[in-house]
DNA sequence: GTCTATACAAAGATAGAC
DNA sequence: GTCTATCTTTGTATAGAC
């Protein structure tokens, strides 16, 4: 006789996480406002009243994605940042790497961030509270003693200036022929060798 | 007597052209889905029914505001790196002035750019005839001419990350605090004089 | 908890009077 | 050319059956 009580397979998906992994596929490549609610309904194979029953309305749904894509995107930087314990060149070579192995698995995660950040409510609470886990005396810090002048605002905004930028602006080149889709990665990966040099020289 | 036709005063504005301003100014705030064809008409003191009159429809009235916005952002640049007789110093530094001044008059045109690029039909052969107009022969000859090894494409790749990526993180790095809104004009101005040397130190 | 049917609201487009 | 009124489509939310 079992006493176990009833359990999930794991291997079932429930309404709920069907409706979620809907709306994150849909919301991250066209944005709020150009999703429609019943798009995501029929890519979740389920009814368009569902979805309210589940999550009351389209923000709603739409708040639990942002912040997790949010987190997703910037959650890494605070912490790799503001360890005493990592060497700027390791910081630099971190971030690189960990970033272009995000963003080639996730491309449309930066402009989907950036762009919702400018409209939505939401996620200003979060930003504030991961900007105070980003402590800049430290890295300020590590600068002078090594006789860099340059700010840390600005070796920041050139770290991830460099390694986002490219997958920001990917439409761009792809559609102007510069660089083909198929050559994108391997443009990245080749990219993402040679930034913390270029880094590093900026700081001379 | 008068035999002159009648001629519209220049200081008038057509209905046409209030339509166009008005749409200019919602679009590259908003993007196209969460732009309302009542707000531009709102906005330009009409009738709503007056822009589909002009304009026979919203995707009409679009397309002719981002083909503009495509060229006042991607204009410039390849006459200027294209051009032989200018150095390489001096191409840097012309974009990085002309682009930091451009934005600062425009922050929400490269995010409303880009953006629409993802989704957008119209521009594909602008940009199509725009990256013909870059001859990389040129800038390549510049930069093997002085031993520099990097590629062209990353070259102006890091160009434009490190002057454009500013004004599209821009809501993140205010929102965070880091950067204060008044601050931010002083924050480009400054970057503006040190790219130049931070990108010829990224070729050596 | 899940679904069907439907009410309600918002937005784009149009017809027709002036 | 401009306006009022209205139609159509599409998206959001709810009521109520099972």
């Amino acid at each position: 006789m079992y006493i176990c009580s009833p359990k999930i397979n794991e291997m079932e998906i429930t309404t709920e996480e069907k409706i979620i992994n809907a709306a994150r596929s849909i919301f991250t490549q066209k944005g709020f406002s150009a999703t429609r609610t019943r798009d995501i309904a029929e890519e979740a194979g389920i009814n368009l009243a569902l979805l309210n029953y589940y999550f009351r309305s389209k923000k709603n749904l739409f708040r639990i994605i942002i912040e997790e894509k949010f987190d997703e995107l910037f959650g890494m930087i605070g912490p790799i940042l503001s360890d005493p314990n990592i060497t700027l060149e390791e910081k630099i070579e971190t971030l690189v790497t960990n970033y272009t192995n995000l963003l080639l698995a996730n491309e449309d995660l930066p402009f989907f961030v950036l762009s919702e950040l400018k409209t939505n409510e939401f996620i200003l609470e979060k930003v504030k509270r991961n900007a105070q886990m980003l402590s800049q005396p430290i890295i300020e810090n590590q600068l002078k003693e090594r006789g860099f002048t340059i700010s840390t605002l600005n070796f920041i905004m050139n770290v991830v200036s460099m390694t986002m930028f490219p997958f920001i602006s990917k439409p761009l080149f792809v559609s102007s022929g510069l660089v083909k889709e198929e050559q994108f990665t391997n443009f990245v990966m080749d990219r993402k060798q040679h930034i913390p040099t270029w880094v590093m020289n900026t700081l001379k």
